[in-house]
DNA sequence: GCCTACTTGACAACCGGCTGTCAACAATGT
DNA sequence: ACATTGTTGACAGCCGGTTGTCAAGTAGGC
């Protein structure tokens, strides 16, 4: 009896994109106080995460986008201060970013929003199920994103 | 301990972009050679399940978006002939959209490669893991879009 | 019958993704 | 040294969403 588990997973795709949009739209309230969006807040989390300043590639294929799209969100995060420009050495073209102090305590202060924000969201929750949800997801998203809609060879490595 | 449920969160939250993500482009690449993207599909479905012909406002309402955005698409499908446009004795300026027999035939070809999809994407995995995972993301979609980002109340509604 | 308020389609603009192209620079092989 | 290949930034354009605005049609109160 396939059709309970075809059910099920038609569920967990409406849910995906009901919470997918839902997601998008709280992390932006979150950031909006400090001038942010998810999408920039993921990139000033990809600079926090590492321990050396990054190219725009660096930073695109750390977090899974293009290159062209982080650099949109860089050009947008310079002006705010969060960043800082190094020359790179081993490429003239291609600065090396860092977080600025104000990126960091403008990242440490996300930290804490989402922390609060998260803990409030999970409440009653029992860890087990939580825990068990996340391991269903990611592997649905591995087998979803190897295998493309058919068995096709997916069309992974994007420009390069 | 609050920490191991906030991870859990946070790993859920990465999976399901990640899943948003790989289930659109699988969509997309399921519905090209009916000459449909997953947004176009989502409309045709639409139809599909209403017994009645609706108008764009209507359509938007049934899958939560806009009705300029769902308009983008009807008059995007119009001419691939899938669409039926029928007066509206209520609104003379808002027709009515209903599937031609082109436009059931394609639903119903699209809802077979889902399911055949949808089927080789579970395989091996037990249907209480999806069941359950189902309920979790519910339950979060559920709150996350009452909630918000704050307790604050949420800017629901849209434009009207 | 008229005025107001709502609904609707059309249009423009924006956002965050994507792709593709071009030119500059880097790295590598010969 | 030179040619080739790869990386990178800049830019333009597309997609699917959003918002906002405008004008036309509709509905309801008076």
């Amino acid at each position: 009896m396939r059709h309970e588990t075809d059910e099920s997973l038609t569920r967990i795709c409406l849910a995906v994109f009901r919470l997918n949009g839902a997601l998008l739209d709280a992390g932006d309230e979150l950031a909006r106080p400090l001038l942010l969006t998810s999408a920039r807040w993921q990139v000033l989390g990809a600079l926090a995460l590492s321990d050396t300043p990054l190219t725009a590639p660096r930073i695109a294929q750390a977090i899974g986008l293009t290159r062209q799209g982080v650099q949109k969100q860089l050009n947008a995060l310079a002006p705010l201060g969060y960043l800082e420009k190094l020359e790179n050495d081993d490429n003239r073209r291609s600065p090396l970013f860092w977080l600025s102090d104000a990126g960091r305590r403008a990242y440490q202060e996300m930290d804490a929003l989402y922390r609060s924000w998260a803990a409030k969201l999970v409440l009653g929750l029992p860890v087990e199920e939580l825990a068990d949800a996340a391991r269903t997801l990611e592997e649905l998203a591995g087998r979803v994103k190897s295998w493309g809609a058919s068995n096709t060879p997916q069309r992974g490595g994007r420009e390069s």
